[in-house]
DNA sequence: TTACATATGTAATATTATAACATTTAATTA
DNA sequence: TAATTAAATGTTATAATATTACATATGTAA
């Protein structure tokens, strides 16, 4: 069986290169998503200096599943849901009021996308949900 | 009852400011998203000369619910479903293959997606859908 | 009319992202 | 191991998207 660190497919961080792992490790450490520049500034002491550096790192990152992006913020979140290696479904939920951002792990909306995608006779390939909401510290 | 053309709520076009309805004109007439810049290259005969003219009209065009913003392709759409007046919720199917993309107006996702955020003591303001496809036409 | 809010025009600038090209490092294979 | 190829990096420049700031105009309400 292959089923060493070195060539778990779904726990790659082994692999990462060195840009792609000071990138990923910064988003595990922070607590909200976080923005490209931000990123660049943060890193400026590991040696990234310039865009293109963050961005390749991140166009990899997202490609293994490891990160996604939150479109409608430009920012960008390391991934806290195993499965998402295996595809790259996105799905969080932003609270208005104080910005917390958290991943949706729910496989009834897969299944309820997907059943939409076929009524329609459309395949679906990936999907990005974005849920707005006041949050439940928020609501108190 | 106050339901004349000049003031229903649900169809406010006539409320429109002069760069709002050109704007507006020019996303109804568009068979595709359109970008901020390219309505602006296209609207330079109309007196329309600055990025702002064009991200104001937007704005006030998504707080209407007349336009919405694709925001994985930073692009804008005028709505076709005119429940939309009545709330902010976006979804969209975006075909990898040609492009195109179509307005989802499907009851039962907000429910599903309410019911989501209820179970975790939160209140859903608003979502944001975007599915990526193979539409009927690139499937076969 | 006055006051106020909303919309407009314009210039400058901030923010987000990519193109192009040279170089280096890593992985593959002859 | 040396030769070959693919992937990643470094760097400069620039493209694409969006907002700030401020002056002016227009519409609406008191």
């Amino acid at each position: 069986m292959n089923n060493s660190p070195l060539t778990n497919k779904n726990n790659q961080k082994e692999h990462l290169t060195k840009n792609q792992e000071i990138v990923l490790n910064l988003l595990e450490k922070s607590n909200e998503p976080l923005k490209a520049y931000s990123i660049l500034f943060n890193l400026s002491e590991h040696g990234v200096k310039a865009p293109l550096q963050v961005y390749r790192a991140l166009d990899k990152l997202i490609e293994l599943g490891k990160v996604h992006k939150i479109e409608s913020k430009n920012a960008f979140v390391a991934c806290i849901n195993s499965n998402c290696s295996l595809n790259s479904n996105t799905g969080f939920t932003i609270c208005q009021q104080c910005d917390e951002v958290s991943e949706i792990h729910d496989n009834k909306i897969f299944k309820n996308l997907n059943d939409l995608a076929i009524q329609e006779s459309s395949k679906l390939n990936r999907y990005n949900l974005e849920l707005y909401i006041t949050c439940k510290k928020c609501l108190k």
